[in-house]
DNA sequence: AGTGATAAAGTTAAGGATAAAGTAAATAAC
DNA sequence: GTTATTTACTTTATCCTTAACTTTATCACT
């Protein structure tokens, strides 16, 4: 026996009263007494009465919801991000609609577009690999929905409201380190340039190796994967070559994943014959022998000031202007990148 | 500048012709002639039109979105799930809203009144670990929305639609093979029985230790979670006591990589001194070292058999009787539990 | 010429909730 | 005792799209 849904108009037959009292009781509004307000509760209560969110957000042109936009799901990073992003949607009742755009310009924008028709209040977004015309976005933007990109940004980015690591400082940061331990041989393996996080991490490894008056070696800087399997295949590369460097700087830390399956495969030991250490953090970094240090940035500070700027963004409306934040970075020392510093 | 979103009324009023026929064309309706649907069709392309889909779903009482409720998304497995839920639901044009219940009970009810509320046209829930309230999945029921279990599923089951994965059949599979690879002394850290996944592992562990006259110490039967922490913890306990298994069947991965963690600061060796099986596999397994071996459960195969079962529920309706499907799970051998057996 | 069929629109109502404006009765103000 | 203000509701209009029905025009056939 299927049941329909309880509607206003249900509970205002009931009562004979109309359905805009009772909608107005249910949102507490001040026009009912407060006598009759807890009766028509009651009464929903007792009828089992959920509103039609769909009815709702048509009329209220607002849905209380925010779309999010990936790359990819199963990658820590994307996943720590859509978990907090969720958790602070969550919070403040507002629903998630989770889109991937599997690194594909065109999917990302065929999504952008639904988020539209969806009515979204606010989107939250980290853009493919690939993406480059931006005119998408600044349509979003005309229609007046709020959108915040995290992580890896649209460039040049002073129009958007953006947050995001100090992809260039971290990756300094840690390559400073490194020198100061007494490493020399340095090598990259670098991601896309084309976009934020691949060129900002290259340039803080640059600058670093730089500044320090070190000859950067372009036989150990290599470029074109954020995944695992890049990280196995130039890892083998440079083996077989019989050119490698002391310290493999990897971008994310899926590449320095593949290092360690390569490095294992060959029966090298890390940190002793070769070490790593990557950019980004993740759990399972700890599991791994020795465990990863890393360049670490907080997803969860990322989630918070991007769903902050949206929700002041929502409020404000028509006077917000777009800002770019820059989180710092925390270098992450455990097992691999101590040389000389072993308890 | 704020640009309304332009609605077909506009188009309409620019053509001087009704919405309805606007409507129609724009959905390819015979009624319209091909000429005007055309017209119609370039000038919503001029106007930038898209569809208002709250108003479109509110029409069509259908939302063409489907509603997932998992536990927890930072987890290999419902990142998984998650994902491949996700491209099935994009690739049949559907939207994914996703909630997490974050292992609470009050939380995952709450999940599905809004979803109910929302209007989705289909549920698939992993239902959390204290989960024994069922009579929110009837009413769900009642409504008329499909809802499909996966994984996680209550019990009894009959009256609902499940796919799991035959995990009775999978701890015994794994057993049975290190038993006959000459492996006696096995613990086994399981996870919460309440929960059928905690349940069935264990018992698919004793009944191959009993169906080999292999006594089981009862003492290395644990049982409580289905973390690393409770995996590091439990190995720590034996470990204190003096009392180490030879192999360690862990209830899921996490739990498994917690035992790891702890090997390593002990300052032991897998599989050498100890070793390591669990259930459920993740990427990551292969790069730890040794790589852990697992019983692997397709996610991909339970999010496809549980969206198809949600599609053909949504087309029949009234008449889809609840079934439920196990599926079967493989044993991966990787680094672990290959006693006598390393090439 | 008159009937019927078909094509290509148009009209109306429904879907459920809400904002804005309106009304009647009760209370307050002077 | 008349006017102003509150209180507590009700009525109406709106959000945008679509299903179901109706109208008008055109053409074919007897």
């Amino acid at each position: 026996m299927r049941e329909r849904a309880v509607t206003l108009n249900d509970i205002a037959k009931k009562l004979n009263l109309s359905t805009v009292t009772i909608s107005k009781a249910l949102r507490n509004h001040p026009d009912i007494s407060p006598k009759t307000t807890k009766l028509i509760k009651s009464v929903a209560d007792e009828l089992g009465y959920t509103p039609n969110i769909m009815a709702r957000n048509l009329s209220a042109r607002k849905s209380n919801t925010i779309g999010l936009v990936v790359p990819k799901i199963a990658h820590f990073f994307f996943g720590a991000i859509i978990e907090s992003v969720y958790d602070i949607a969550f919070q403040n009742n507002y629903e998630m609609i989770l889109t991937v755009s599997q690194e594909s310009a065109e999917r990302e924008k065929k999504h952008l577009q639904t988020l539209l028709a969806m009515k979204v209040d606010g989107i939250i977004i980290s853009i493919t690999q690939e993406t480059s015309d931006l005119s998408v976005f600044d349509m979003v933007e005309r229609r007046g929905v709020p959108i915040v990109f995290i992580d890896r940004v649209p460039e040049p980015a002073n129009n958007f409201t953006t947050v995001k690591v100090d992809d260039r400082g971290g990756a300094y940061k840690a390559i400073e380190h490194a020198i100061n331990l007494g490493y020399r041989k340095i090598a990259h393996f670098g991601g896309y340039t084309n976009i934020n996080i691949g060129k900002d991490r290259l340039s803080g490894f640059r600058d670093a190796m730089n500044d320090h008056n070190i000859e950067i070696n372009p036989s150990w800087v290599l470029e074109g994967g954020f995944g695992d399997n890049y990280g196995y295949d130039s890892f083998m590369k440079l083996y077989n070559e019989k050119n490698l460097p002391d310290l493999i700087f990897a971008v994310t830390y899926p590449v320095a994943l593949g290092i360690y399956q390569a490095v294992n495969e060959v029966g090298l030991r890390i940190p002793e014959d070769i070490d790593v250490i990557c950019f980004g953090n993740a759990k399972v970094q700890n599991f791994l022998s020795p465990p990863l240090s890393c360049i670490d940035q907080s997803t969860d500070q990322l989630s918070k000031i991007a769903m902050d700027m949206i929700f002041e963004n929502i409020e404000k409306k028509e006077e917000y202007s777009p800002r770019q934040v820059v989180i710092d970075t925390e270098l992450v020392l455990r097992g691999t990148c101590r040389k000389f510093n072993k308890e």
